[in-house]
DNA sequence: CATTAATATAGAACGCGTGCTAAATAAAAT
DNA sequence: ATTTTATTTAGCACGCGTTCTATATTAATG
């Protein structure tokens, strides 16, 4: 197999370090000015390229914005750990993860827009929006303060995904519903882990 | 008080025929062709004015987008209403009810995307979607649903936002981040109940 | 009539995401 | 140096939401 003449495709080292710089412009863009401010036209004079190499390292915004999820969760994430720190009772470890988690997203719209509804949700394509495992860890973390609750192993991860959702669910309400006089997102939030872990979890 | 020279403003009927003209049409494309068609430019000329008339009489296209709610919701309502008509039992009926629910939203996704998705986050403008009194009956129904369960009063309305939130977010997730391997739809709605209606609702 | 105020209009503009094409450039083999 | 191939580029295009301005048009008053 001799190599062909012309030009090599780029090294991957190359592509990633692309990509990388690309993303990282993004990130900084949307620190300093929050989601609208992220645009196409924009980000590619930022990174001093054509708006169109852009789509040659990216499927297209979207799949730019996914890279901005890990800072947005990173963020959550040690605010999470912060509150943790000095609780040790199991129960109570979730109850703070918990509250926290959704104030998290009600206190960050332009987060919560980003990770939970900048999505195409047209596309039906799978291959967009992948979790890796660095963002699933984010979510992982409730998975042990469920584990260290629950013991049956088949409740823990069916128990974990419906208080995620519902978390999620009652951020998307209150920032998208705001007229609708909800009931105290920390009261939400009790009630929601109450139903998850209801054999064990006992009300503070 | 002598009324002032000039074209006196239009009357309300005129103003509010004039919306729903609009309205209408814009729910025609949206039932024709879905989300993605409904564009104001479009809008304006099946309507037959100049797509500038358009911001005379609705704040932005979601002020527009409102209006195609109720008749998504409607249909939401009218397929849930479909499967109680033969249920009696109360936690049967709500167990139903929160089943369909999701099965709606995740069935449909434009459907979600337009109810829940297309508010735009940034605006913190409280007069932007209002929920209108018969928007919020088809959630009012569970409401009933759930106090046909409970009878402290307190507890209702609480349990009915959590339960809501909660849907909304299973359908979210399942919606959004399509490649996380989440648990069974209906096993989470039914650990969902389990925790907002805990003492009373039994599993099936 | 003319005047006056409310409304509707056309038309341009801005920036957006994205696709297309044709030209330029870069890096290898010959 | 020339050829060959990969990549990037410039530039145009489409339709989008939205804002602005200037120009009708409409319906009341005097």
């Amino acid at each position: 197999m001799a190599k062909t003449a012309g030009r090599p495709p780029r090294s991957e080292s190359d592509i990633a370090e692309y990509r990388s710089k690309i993303a990282k412009q993004a990130l900084a863009i949307y620190r300093a000015e929050g989601f609208d401010a992220v645009s196409m036209r924009r980000l590619a004079k930022e990174v001093g390229c054509a708006p169109m190499t852009i789509y040659a390292h990216f499927e297209g915004k979207h799949d730019i914005l996914r890279y901005l999820w890990a800072d947005v969760l990173a963020d959550m994430s040690s605010e999470i750990q912060g509150k943790l720190e000095r609780i040790d009772a199991p129960a109570e470890r979730l109850q703070m993860a918990a509250q926290t988690f959704v104030s998290y997203w009600v206190d960050h719209p332009d987060h919560f827009r980003l990770v939970f509804m900048s999505n195409d949700v047209t596309r039906s394509d799978v291959s967009t929006f992948v979790m890796d495992e660095e963002t699933l860890a984010h979510f992982q973390m409730f998975s042990d303060l469920v584990q260290d609750i629950l013991q049956n192993e088949s409740n823990v991860k069916a128990s974990t995904d419906t208080l995620i959702s519902g978390m999620i669910g009652i951020a998307l309400c209150l920032n998208t519903i705001r007229d609708y006089p909800w009931t105290d997102v920390k009261m939400m939030t009790d009630r929601l882990l109450r139903s998850t872990i209801s054999p064990v979890y006992t009300a503070p």
